[in-house]
DNA sequence: GTAGGGTTAG
């Protein structure tokens, strides 16, 4: 009996091991396949291409499937060109699918031509082959080819999807391509993906890009679903567009319904709160993101260094470039536009040399112009001229553009050499623009140069007859010479030109809230008491020696009336206002959306000087920092 | 397998 039952467990033993050997065997030598998979999860690419090599012909669809899925995931270009190379010499014919993962391997790799080689020699294409042969064109920043891509798709019969349309979109974004945008748009609606998250934020950017905010604004409002990159892109484009405050606005809304941000919205953010200078609101969201702790954290200190230039505290700028780990261009280019445009010329020049030293970062196009206006706004032609000399012997490895060029023109012009730049402008192997001959049409002014001012103004007007400002400077212009009849002549110009002028608009924040002021403006809550202040002020301030400039206005009225019209200015308000609001001896900061007009910028010296105020004033092209009735702008901008 | 938003200058 113990016999038999050790017999039965014996026969159940064996089998059970020789089962257990058949799985053990499998282990050990287990099929090409499974063992290709093991390496690449492991994370073991180049034993998994030793494989492919020994076992060449085991390869099949699974083999590549897997060796490239790796390849991909990784980026590896060298690894699945040899795998791409196997290919072609074991003579195996890979299906579609094979074919679309190598062209995408190609195109992440940045290796188009390669990318676009496979394309072409695809026997047949589904969407997802055209989709990623678009996607690379159009990551790689060739929109035309995108879009040549996907009328081809069109064509052919491949009907689009969801990613083909969150794709193409981002090419749409010229004048040109808006046109197809637009169309694309019709396509979209037809298959159903308006509302789709991806195709909507795409959709909101391009027409944000193009300007239609409040097409971008519909597209948004419509989506079923939102999520970060939709309401980011939507803040981005109210910020690209200056709707700075709308911008905001939103960002606010969006929080309190449990929007979650991330480092591109906090950039945008940032960006819209620059152009208020809304330093109050920045010092809170620049507290904010220090508690989030968020990647990337490079671009969003270089947010925080521009967003404290252009509120006009440098000091808070510099210690955030001073504290950073690694810094990109664009990290120096902000604080030297900061310095530069409140005129600190040899702050630029310190931090250019420091950056030259250190030699870790290139400069670019944008540090040189930031370091020669730097020049320019300090007043420190001479130094300019000879970077600019450098420029052009190539020391920095780069040569200087046409806005390089009309930084020279401004470095002339401001130092009083009129004559010569207008040879140099002659000279230049550029076509002068519009803000060249406008910088150099104000430098006449300052320095009260009516013959080369009469030409170059007439240059300008030619090019440029529906700019409102060039008429005002030239007027300046012949009215400090006397010459009443050319004011009244381009007066008349003006009007048959119908020249339009963006409204002038500024504002001032306190306690964290924007007081804006319009030209004559009657909105703010406090409008009766901001008039009868100016009023006060117009009178205490001539007592002082203040006159009003009648040049300023191109309006054909009586002196009265001009005199009224200047005492609108929305600066003058916002000054009156901040004098209202603000206890003795509180600086006044002051933002203007255009370049401020001399009247304003003389009342506001005035001001200064008779109020005991320092006044900071931020116009469309620098700061003007006013202390006792002296400008740190040297009266020229 | 293929997809969307961002920072400097003008």
């Amino acid at each position: 009996m113990l016999e038999k039952l050790k017999q039965t467990a014996f026969i159940a033993l064996s089998f059970k091991n020789s089962s257990f050997s058949r799985q053990l065997s499998q282990l050990t030598f287990p099929p090409f396949q499974s063992k290709l998979k093991a390496l690449c999860s492991n994370g073991q690419l180049h034993q998994a291409l030793l494989e492919m090599a020994v076992e060449g012909l085991e390869m099949k669809f699974e083999g590549y499937d897997t060796i490239l899925n790796e390849c991909v995931n990784r980026k590896a270009l060298r690894e699945g060109q040899r795998v791409h190379t196997h290919m072609i010499k074991t003579q195996y014919l890979p299906p579609v699918y094979l074919r679309t993962r190598l062209l995408i391997l190609y195109s992440k790799c940045d290796c188009l031509v390669d990318a676009r080689y496979v394309f072409d020699e695809m026997p047949e294409r589904n969407v997802v082959s055209w989709t990623a042969m678009i996607s690379g064109y159009s990551q790689k920043g060739v929109p035309l080819e995108a879009l040549n891509l996907f009328v081809q798709m069109l064509r052919s019969g491949t009907e689009p999807n969801e990613f083909t349309f969150a794709t193409i979109l981002p090419s749409c974004t010229d004048d040109y391509g808006f046109n197809y945008g637009r169309q694309i748009h019709s396509l979209i609606i037809r298959y159903n993906y308006d509302s789709h998250v991806f195709v909507g934020s795409s959709l909101l950017d391009m027409y944000a890009k193009a300007g239609k905010i409040h097409e971008a604004r519909t597209v948004f409002d419509s989506l079923t679903q939102r999520d970060v990159v939709s309401c980011t892109a939507m803040i981005a484009g109210y910020a690209q567009q200056g709707c700075d405050e709308e911008a905001v606005e939103l960002f606010r809304r969006l929080l309190k319904e449990g929007m979650n941000s991330n480092y591109v919205t906090y950039a945008s953010l940032l960006t819209a709160l620059s152009g208020l200078a809304a330093l109050d609101q920045g010092k809170q969201v620049h507290n904010h993101i220090l508690r989030q702790e968020l990647p990337s954290y490079v671009v969003l200190q270089n947010s925080m260094i521009d967003m404290y230039a252009k509120c006009g505290n440098l000091i808070y700028a510099r210690r955030v470039f001073d504290s950073m780990p690694e810094r990109t261009v664009i990290s120096w280019n902000a604080m030297l536009v900061g310095y530069s445009k409140h005129g600190m010329g040899s702050k630029v020049l310190e931090l250019f040399q420091m950056m030259r030293a250190e030699g870790y970062v290139k400069p670019d196009s944008v540090t040189f112009l930031a370091v020669l206006s730097g020049c320019s706004h300090g007043g420190m032609e001479d130094t300019g001229l000879e970077i600019f000399d450098e420029m052009v012997a190539e020391k920095d490895g780069f040569q200087p553009n046409i806005e390089h060029y009309g930084c020279v023109v401004d470095l002339l012009g401001r130092s009083g050499r009129l004559e010569k730049a207008l040879k140099f402008i002659d000279e230049m192997p550029y076509k002068p623009t519009a803000a060249i001959w406008g910088s150099l049409l104000g430098a006449c002014r300052v320095h009260s140069n009516i013959d080369v001012g009469e030409y170059v103004g007439r240059q300008l007007l030619e090019i440029e007859p529906e700019n409102a400002g060039n008429y005002v400077i030239l007027s300046n212009l012949y009215a400090s010479a006397g010459r009443w009849e050319e004011v009244r002549n381009l007066r008349e110009l003006m009007k048959e030109k119908a020249v339009t002028k963006e409204p002038g608009r500024s504002w001032m924040e306190l306690d964290q809230t924007l007081h804006t002021f319009h030209a004559s403006d009657r909105s703010h809550p406090r409008k009766d008491e901001v008039h009868m202040k100016v009023k006060e002020l117009a009178v205490r301030l001539k007592e002082a020696g203040y006159e009003p400039d009648l040049s300023c206005v191109l309006y054909d009225v009586e002196e009265e009336q001009k005199e009224k019209i200047l005492l609108g200015h929305s600066e003058k308000l916002a000054l009156a206002f901040g004098l209202l609001s603000t206890s003795e001896g509180t600086p006044l900061r002051v933002m203007k959306n255009l370049r401020i007009c001399v009247d304003c910028h003389n009342f506001a010296k005035f001001i200064s000087k008779l109020y005991g105020r320092k006044v900071s004033l931020r116009d469309k092209n620098r700061f003007h920092h006013i202390k006792g009735g002296v400008c740190s702008c040297g009266d020229y901008w």
